[in-house]
RNA sequence: UCAGAUGGCUGGAUGGCCGCCCCGCCGCGUCCCCCGUGGACCGGCGGGGAGGAAAGUCCGGGCUCCACGGAAACACGGUGCCGGAUAACGUCCGGCGGGGGCGACCCUAGGGAAAGUGCCACAGAAAGCAAACCGCCCGUCCGCCGGUCUUCGGACCGCGCCGACGGGUAAGGGUGAAAGGGUGCGGUAAGAGCGCACCGCCCCCCUGGCGACAGGGGGGGCACGGUAAACCCCACCGGGAGCAAGACGGAGUAGGAGCGGCCGGCCCAGCCCUUCGGGGCGGGGGCCAGGCGUGUUUUCGCGCCGCCGCUCGGGUAGGUCGCGCGAGGCGUCCGGCGACGGACGUCCCAGAUGAAUGGCCAUCCAUCGUGUCCGGGUCCGCCCGGACGCGGGGACAGAACCCGGCUUACAGGCCAUCUGACGCU
RNA sequence: GCCGCCGUAGCUCAGGGGUAGAGCACACCCUUGGUAAGGGUGGGGUCGGGUGUUCAAUUCACCCCGGCGGCA
């Protein structure tokens, strides 16, 4: 278990919270870890899981923390080679437009790809991250309740808003 | 024009914003070292980036490791008309036989049932080797009926009837998927290839063809049912595993350790005890025996190895290579009916590994639904064509070592050749 | 990547060429004051789909579909 990966990305880019693309997370450790640490967020077009990174606790405490790192998992239920490459790719672009700014750093994250990822509205993925990477990484005090999914708005009624990718990079 | 057959091609286009993987070049750029024509990162520029099925994994190869000495026999699996193509094939091409269609054309697991075994339910007399039920016919006998004669006891006669026995027969009845060649005429007591004609079958010969086979002639009254995608026989083919193969380097608490129980022999190292005679322990090593593996067995060769239980500990799709010049793509010409082969020229054209080749949007195009208008037709139900508006909408599907096939999935579009029907000239 | 097994009534499973069956479940009847148990009667099947072999296919062959499992 080598941190040296992790800590090689992190010297290059001197700002913090905001970053860049978060690293890869890419053993099958990684996620089962992840997946046991019990934060979960779930919404319509995916399901989004939280960790601290284990690096954190050997770094120094005035340390810089770590980049977030986000892994992609999509599981036959999902449906077939292309439906889940599809669904993959959409997360990733959404999470390419989200992350930065938003993912905490020090933590990793998974996205889990549903069946009805494909069929959400992308800037509908877009809003459901937005808010579900708040929602992972506050303390888990309150009952976990239903999230906010009482917007139910049908996927497909979405306005035709123009210019979803307001990210810009600096 | 309509309907159809076959073969082939294609598998949305353009643009905008933001991204991904690989390769090459460049940099007063950052870092590393065994200081260089080095490596990693960053930035810029340029190039490339899914399919006809990438799929199913049904076959055939390359490649890699193991067994590689072999072999023989036995198994097991596969293939199965003939000739050719090919690295090879269960694939492809060209033919043959059989079946279907008016035709273009399509389908065809198509060796052997007189080597043997099994099975053929129900029905039926009988399901395989010849027989036999009901019938039909002949003869004998008993009885009845009718007739003739009569010495009244009976005798004789009958396309006559019933029954029994002996014999002939397989046409008819009926069953079945299938019943001992079929149809017709003759023939007969009744019948029957019993005889004859045609068709079918078997045997022999001739001719053509490399061959499957085809054509012709002669002979035989005809004997051999089906099933081999039942066992089987014959011929041919097949060593096993698979890139998670395999190779390299690194780390390492790994290649195991401990305890207990059990199991062959001999020898040696070693350890312990000793009264110096010796005794005990002894998978640490060797030999034999034994076990396992090499598909099975045998001769023989090779490799590996104590067994069981409990406890403890680590690893198990981490890195680099394999891994992209290949039975390669494209074009022209030549040979061949064709599959395909040859020559020349030209090109370098994906290499990911929680897995790149994309996300979002706009316009156009193919196309579908619906509405309005115009033109034409009409059997007044509507139909055809065009324009415009609105809405829907991109088929099947994602490389994972690489090729040749097969199979399966697939919105639509295009091209060529051919067939049939109708109309016109 | 390679390999194997399964699919039959609502559920669990037999049947391996000729009539599709068992147990539980379900419906009705008997029994009981009533229920359970018990007894009796009955319904319910494209045998996962297709093509073929055969006189005849759940069974045999091939191709698909779905599910489960194993190895490295």
């Amino acid at each position: 278990m080598m941190n040296a990966p992790a800590s090689s990305a992190t010297e290059t880019p001197p700002d913090t919270e905001s970053g860049e693309r978060p690293d890869r997370l890419k053993r099958r450790g990684d996620f089962l870890r992840v997946a046991g640490g019990r934060r979960k967020v779930v919404t319509a077009g995916f399901i989004l899981q939280a960790a601290p990174n284990p690096a954190v606790r050997r770094l120094s405490p005035d340390a810089e923390p770590p980049v977030p790192r986000l892994g992609f998992t999509c599981s036959r239920k999902v449906g077939k080679a292309v439906v889940r490459n599809r669904a993959r790719r959409r997360l990733r672009a959404a999470a390419d437009a989200i992350f930065p700014g938003h993912a905490r750093p020090g933590w990793d994250y998974v996205l889990i790809g549903r069946q009805e990822t494909n069929a959400q509205a992308f800037a509908r993925l877009l809003d459901d991250l937005e808010r579900a990477l708040r929602r992972v990484v506050e303390d888990r005090a309150r009952s976990g309740g239903r999230h906010g999914g009482g917007g139910g708005r049908p996927p497909k009624g979405g306005g035709k808003r123009s210019g979803p990718p307001r990210r810009s990079a600096p």
